[in-house]
DNA sequence: GTTTGTGCAAATTTTTTGCATTACA
DNA sequence: TGTAATGCAAAAAATTTGCACAAAC
């Protein structure tokens, strides 16, 4: 999308793999590049489709491992959303938010509300718990669906 | 646990069995048993070594077939913490609560604030989302932890 | 030139499916 | 007795691992 961006998390990916030792492949840097090319959330599956279709060989074997040092790095996120299937976005920049799934056609929208943290520190109060980090997903249709009948984002 | 539970929840199952038109087998009523002699949530996995272990021999296929049966019947509710293992938990005189998970010990705390509730409906109304459940987990470190060092949960 | 990282294939883990046999209704 | 459910084993799906070769440093 954004070159500028790119750049950028290309710098941090260059300083994290520096400081820890790692190489800087090539295959490295064209997954981090796909990874910011899309604005969705992704599988590791579709990552590797995506990155096979269009450019540099790389395997599954490598993706998984890339995915683990984007996630080390924080320029990725992991979810669950319901499924037993691990699900990324790009976090670069990233503006807290949680998601909202639509059962029906699968889609994830994003949104944000500061009563979760507010909720999250008197719990952790409460139970003398020490959060890091939380996921809030709510489920249901959406509103492609219950205003048309149909939805744009449906397969 | 509660003889008085199980005999409520055998009838719920006996009832929906009947109503759908399935049979009703020992190794169906055999994993009902188990499910709410737990406390726990636990996964399909450790379900069926406690129920080979303890009584009437019963297949893998067969607890995972029973598990939707359970889910159908809302007996059980399906979760995902993080990890790629689905957890479930009876849900039977089910109190509303969502989730905090040390993220050391990886034990389960159960939490409820009615202000999830508002998060909710706000959201839905905003993006015309109905939205039918949602699953809210607090990832952390527990109070064992932070206040002795040590944790009875561990392992 | 070392070593780490990659690709491949094989192993693991979690879940699903097909089919012969069992047992509920 | 007829058919749905079970057990088993094999298949799928998601992820991890071992090892020979390739390529960073």
């Amino acid at each position: 999308m954004n070159a500028d961006e790119k750049k950028k998390v290309q710098k941090i990916f260059t300083e994290y793999l520096e400081k820890h030792g790692h190489r800087k492949t090539t295959e490295r840097f064209a997954i981090l590049d796909e990874v910011y090319s899309t604005e969705d959330h992704f599988d590791v599956d579709s990552l590797y489709t995506l990155i096979k279709k269009k450019k540099h060989h790389v395997s599954r074997a490598t993706v998984y491992n890339t995915i683990e040092l984007l996630l080390n790095s924080e320029l990725i996120m992991k979810h669950q959303f319901g499924k037993n299937l691990a699900r990324f976005e790009k976090s670069f920049a990233y503006k807290q938010h949680d998601h909202m799934i639509c059962e029906d056609c699968e889609h994830i929208f994003e949104f944000c509300d500061p009563r979760i943290q507010q909720i999250q520190s008197t719990v952790g109060n409460l139970l003398h718990f020490s959060i890091t980090s939380h996921s809030l997903n709510l489920f249901g249709k959406c509103n492609e669906l219950a205003q048309k009948g149909t939805c744009q984002y449906k397969n």
